[in-house]
DNA sequence: CTATATAGTTAAGCGCTCTTAACTAAAAAG
DNA sequence: CTTTTTAGTTAAGAGCGCTTAACTATATAG
């Protein structure tokens, strides 16, 4: 248990640039589209997980069905969600991502990655084995937090 | 030239990782303490980057300076910030953190940064060596990237 | 079949942020 | 000293997101 606070402070560290870069291009993003937080928030829930139905975005964003409705009902409006109906429970709506919406996304995905291109950029090949490994590490850790239940810090 | 497609891949996985968490936290720290996101950044900008005028909040979140007078309005009424004049500018105001809103950023960082130390707590001590080098390594490159001129990727 | 639960929509109303426009007051320029 | 620029505030009004409440329609339980 030597090095637990450097590598904490290094940890935090450099998430507090990554942080601060995705916040930028996020808020960047949303005003160049004219989508609100909230909206982009929905269209990249349907990016990352999947098709879903109204209730899993109240749900995943803590709101009331009705307000999820609304926006939803404003993103079909803009041509950029598909809302139909669910042949399995006619109650549900299937919602979609139109293609208008995927390329709009796949801009701002690029956009949002292209610091992490910039940073790569820079480093020698030595410093990228051990930046991939690392990361591996860190990546394989997160995923295994991500499974567990909640834990007390050390 | 030769592993770059696959560095860039572990970097974009981890900041995936990193900004789902750091968002999700945002959000419920933003919920918790009944502060809007707006009202949220003005407090981060104090604490990161120190005292400033209300003309500096309007330039960095990019609104005007009636809309940054309004936000701090109501930070001053909430008794998270400090408002006073400039001595060496009587036109400008000084603008500080209170004792409140410090604690209450204490706060947020501490639970911002729980998962980062669930994340090192998995680590083995030779995993800590590894990840605390790469990412120094990182951290460097995001200095040096922040104080050039803005570049075209490779 | 009837009663209840579930999925979603709609409308009214509140609070928030933002903008423009008009304003005060101090600093800088002529 | 007068003019212009700069820093900030205030007010009116638009737009958005959210909630509650009332509603429709489908699915499920008794």
């Amino acid at each position: 248990m030597t090095s637990t606070p450097q590598l904490i402070q290094t940890i935090r560290q450099f998430m507090d640039f990554a942080m601060h870069h995705s916040m930028r291009e996020r808020a960047h993003f949303a005003k160049a589209t004219g989508l609100s937080m909230p909206q982009f928030g929905i269209l990249m829930q349907l990016h990352y997980r999947g098709n879903c139905a109204v209730g899993d975005i109240s749900e995943r964003f803590d709101i009331t069905n009705a307000a999820a409705s609304q926006l939803v009902d404003k993103l079909v409006q803009s041509r950029l969600i598909q809302r139909e109906e669910d042949p399995a429970d006619r109650r549900a709506k299937l919602l979609n991502l139109t293609e208008k919406a995927r390329e709009l996304i796949q801009q701002g995905i690029e956009e949002r990655y292209r610091w992490v291109d910039q940073l790569a950029a820079k480093l020698t090949p030595e410093e990228r084995t051990k930046v991939t490994e690392a990361l591996q590490i860190m990546t394989q850790a997160a995923k295994e937090l991500e499974t567990e239940p909640a834990t007390s810090v050390s």
